[in-house]
DNA sequence: CGATGCCTTGACCAACCTCAAGTGGCGTGG
DNA sequence: CCACGCCACTTGAGGTTGGTCAAGGCATCG
């Protein structure tokens, strides 16, 4: 298992080995496996052929996230359902089989935590390869903004513990843009800025509409 | 252990009813946890105050992965270290504790599939961020020549199965822009392209070296 | 042999970056 | 208590990279 688990790459007797009950399946090109959103049941393992992974924004922006080949895996998601569509590339083979996560405690929270942060690193990804800087910035807000109210706080003010530069940095943006947006929501009255370093946010779903590129 | 695994904010608490031994830790502002590279031997919990991991370039621009703030896990990184820093944003307490990884079998290879394709997403946010076309283009070429090498096959010829508009969409840029480019390393004679679905690697190191922000 | 779809190439344009100056808050020291 | 300097942030003017729009090449497939 660890000669396995070192490599990169799988294949049919390794899942044999480890007694995981498969089954294969031939896909024709352009086909989708799964889409954003679907109930995420099943894994699949790349037997030949290749796959690529994307998000879509509502107005048909996408953002490809990686590309599968043989001996890979994929499909991981977490309960909210699978987090970017699987689409062949070319006539391919698939081994699918069923998600198992019996495993319990801290390794289990490690794993689902691992999970979540590659949603989020895709969801970043869709920021930096195809938003605005407009969009860019009211998506960091809006996410914020969420983070609180996820955790059962008052959604605003939102608390920038960060330096310009460190959001530049992280949006794909400089530090001067950041800067100018931020002015500009605040003209049109999104958010508040009452100190560098807090925003308050004063029309949440225009800024939610914004960040997914809503007028 | 469910309701902890469902939620996102984990604490002290929660890694004593796991059993999970844990050291807290109090941090200045700005201080570094670990850096990209070092040997990744331990996890961190957020108790408070707030983090930034990021990735440099050899030339210094840099990629702000995500922030993490009090409940937040972090540090999760396989057996080639940690893949980006960690640094404070401002003073914070910390709970660090040991990488546990006993779980065998398919479980184990998920966790690490996992935590690869993190890493991978965390190299490719650095490339949206912050890599100027010609950069991503050379990452991508590149990126694709060493995955044939990894599993032990001949560098080039590389195979594109993928369309322009998909390799565009995977590097943020436009069907035009990813064509103009790959025409450009042609005439350079970094790679050669017979096809439109094949590129032939000429000079692997002046690519990696393109890809790195070099000359 | 024409149609179609994908790729390439060119000319122009705009979003964002660069460079530069100005503002404001805060800590220090006179 | 106020003056000063420092640093981060803001704002402005102009430039560059990569996007947009448009035309042309080329292979595949009826």
């Amino acid at each position: 298992v660890n000669a396995a688990a070192a490599s990169r790459a799988y294949d049919a007797v390794d899942l044999r080995r480890m007694h995981v009950p498969h089954t294969p399946m031939q896909v024709p090109p352009g086909y989708a496996i799964f889409r954003e959103g679907d109930p995420a049941t099943r894994l699949f393992l790349v037997a030949s052929g290749a796959i690529k992974l994307y998000k879509l924004m509502p107005d048909g922006r996408r953002q490809v996230l990686c590309f599968h080949f043989a001996g890979d895996l994929f499909g991981m998601a977490d309960d909210t359902g699978y987090s970017c569509t699987a689409e062949t590339l070319g006539p391919s083979r698939l081994l699918q089989f069923a998600r198992v996560e019996g495993f319990p405690g801290l390794d289990r929270i490690m794993y689902l935590t691992a999970i979540r942060e590659l949603v989020a690193a895709q969801e970043q990804m869709l920021l930096l390869g195809r938003k605005t800087a407009r969009e860019k910035v009211a998506t960091f807000l809006s996410m914020l903004s969420q983070r609180l109210e996820q955790r059962g706080l008052p959604p605003s003010p939102v608390h920038l513990p960060m330096s310009r530069a460190d959001i530049a940095d992280c949006l794909g943006l400089t530090i001067e843009t950041v800067s100018r947006t931020l002015s500009q929501l605040k003209r049109e009255k999104v958010i508040g800025l009452p100190a560098a370093d807090q925003a308050v946010v004063l029309d949440g779903v225009r800024l939610a509409g914004l960040a997914e590129g809503g007028g």
